[in-house]
DNA sequence: TTTGCTGTGTGATGTTTGTCACAGACTTCA
DNA sequence: TGAAGTCTGTGACAAACATCACACAGCAAA
C-alpha cells in the first residue's frame, strides 16, 4: 500500500492517472509498491523478458545499446513523469528488450504489473493517449538520433549535447563519449578545441558553457 | 465507394478491420477511395502536416531522411499490409512529419481521414492493437538502425542488405548508397570486393547473390 | 552510326574518427 | 605524506569513409 504522499506525487507526475475513477486508482495503487534503486543498477538488459510498466518518480535511467567492441551509445534517457517506452513496446508486442537500461541517478519508481497495464490501455482514453504520446516522442527522438549519427560530425553532436545540458555540467569525458557512441580521447580533443574558441571552460569533471549561442550555432550548421 | 474487390483485398491485408461490425466497416469504406500514386511521388515531406492514415494495398514507399550535403538514408520501407507509422505518430501526437516519404514501386492505397483514425483507435481493440504493433515494430527497427549506423562498418551493413533482399537484385549502386546513407563509389568498391570473394556476381543494375551464407556470416561478425 | 545519357570502375587524396601508449594532474584514503 | 586510483592531455599512427576526377561500357534515341 502506498502512502498519501506517494499517491500525490504520482498524480502530479502522471496527471492522466487522475482521470481514472477514484476506486479504480485506489485498486491500482494498492497492487503497487515503491521501489528504490541505486545508481548503476542494470534495470533490464537485452533479450530479457519484460515484467511490468514503470512509473518514474525521481532519478533517471539511461537506455543504451552496446557494441561488441565495448563501445556504447545512449538511445535516450527516461526522466520522472516519463516511462520507458521500450517496456511498453515489450508489453504490447510481447517481445523482449532490445537494449539495456541502467540507473543513472538513483531511482524511485512504482511498478505496474503487465496485466494492469493492458487493462488500463483498453479502458482509459487518457492512459492510452499517454502511452501513444510516449511512443511518438521516442520515435521522433530515435529518428533524430539516427540522422545525427549518420550525417553529423562528432564535433557538432558534441556541441549539441553541451548546449542541451544545464551549464555547469558535471560529468567525465568518458561518460560523454558513451552518450555519443565515441571514444574518450576524441571528446577530450574536441572539448579542448571548444575551450580554445572560448565556448567552454574545462575543469575536472566539469564543463562550464561560456558561449551557449556559439555552441548552438555550430551544432546547427 | 469502393468495389467489393477492393474491399476483399483490404480485409486480406488488414485482417483486424474484419473485427469491426459490418455496418461500421461499410460506413468507413464509404468515406474512403482508392488512390493510385506513381513511382517517384513525394507522398509527404518534413514539416508537412499529416492528413490521414494510409492503408497500403500494393507497391511500397521509402521513408528517408536527407542531409544538408545531399546524402540520404532510408529509415524504413512501408509495405502492403503495413501503414506508415510516422503518419500515426503525427496523428496521435499532433505533430508534423519528420521525414520524407517517396513512392518506390507505384502505390495503390486507401486513405482513412484523421477523424476516422481517432475514432477507431478509441473504439476497437483490434485496431488499437494493430497500431501498437506497428509502433513497436518500427521502434525496434529504428533502434537496430541506430546501432548499425553507429557501430557497424559499411561492408557489414552492405552484406546484411544484400542478404535481406531476394536474389536477383535489380537496382543501382547509387540506390544502395542512398539506402545505407553512404556514397556510390564506396558501394561499387565494396561490391567488387564481394564479387572477388565469390559472394555475388555483378551486372548492370543487377546483383546476383551466389553465396548467401557467406554474406550472412560476414554481416553478423 | 552517331550522340548522349546513365551506370560503373578506379586511382589519388583528404578528412574524420578510432586506437595505442604514456605522461601528468587531481582526489581520496590510509 | 605517500600511494593508489581516476581523470585528462597529447602525440603518433591506422582505419574507414568521402570526395574528386576521369575513363569506359552499355543502352537508347535520333
Amino acid at each position: 500500500m502506498l502512502s498519501d504522499d506517494i499517491r500525490a506525487r504520482i498524480l502530479l507526475l502522471y496527471p492522466m492517472l487522475g482521470e481514472l475513477p477514484t476506486a479504480e486508482l485506489d485498486g491500482l495503487l494498492k497492487q503497487a509498491s515503491v521501489m528504490h534503486i541505486p545508481s548503476g543498477t542494470v534495470l533490464f538488459d537485452e533479450r530479457q523478458i519484460c515484467q511490468g510498466f514503470p512509473l518514474l518518480l525521481s532519478g533517471n535511467l539511461r537506455v543504451i545499446k552496446s557494441s561488441s567492441q565495448g563501445r556504447e551509445l545512449q538511445l535516450y534517457r527516461v526522466m520522472p513523469g516519463e516511462s520507458c517506452i521500450l517496456t511498453s513496446s515489450c508489453l504490447l508486442g510481447d517481445t523482449r528488450y532490445q537494449a539495456r537500461g541502467i540507473v543513472d541517478e538513483a531511482v524511485e519508481m512504482v511498478f505496474l504489473p503487465a496485466s494492469v497495464f493492458h487493462n488500463m490501455l483498453a479502458k482509459y482514453d487518457a492512459f492510452r493517449h499517454y502511452v501513444f504520446q510516449l511512443f511518438t516522442g521516442r520515435l521522433t527522438d530515435m529518428m533524430e538520433l539516427v540522422t545525427a549519427v549518420a550525417f553529423q560530425k562528432l564535433d557538432q553532436r558534441l556541441a549539441a549535447l553541451l548546449a542541451a545540458k544545464t551549464s555547469p555540467i558535471h560529468t567525465t569525458h568518458q561518460a560523454i563519449a558513451d552518450e555519443l557512441g565515441s571514444a574518450r580521447e576524441m571528446i577530450s580533443r574536441l572539448l579542448k578545441g571548444f575551450s580554445e574558441q572560448g565556448w567552454v571552460t574545462l575543469g575536472r569533471e566539469q564543463i562550464v558553457v561560456t558561449n551557449l549561442a556559439a555552441l548552438k550555432k555550430f551544432a546547427a550548421l
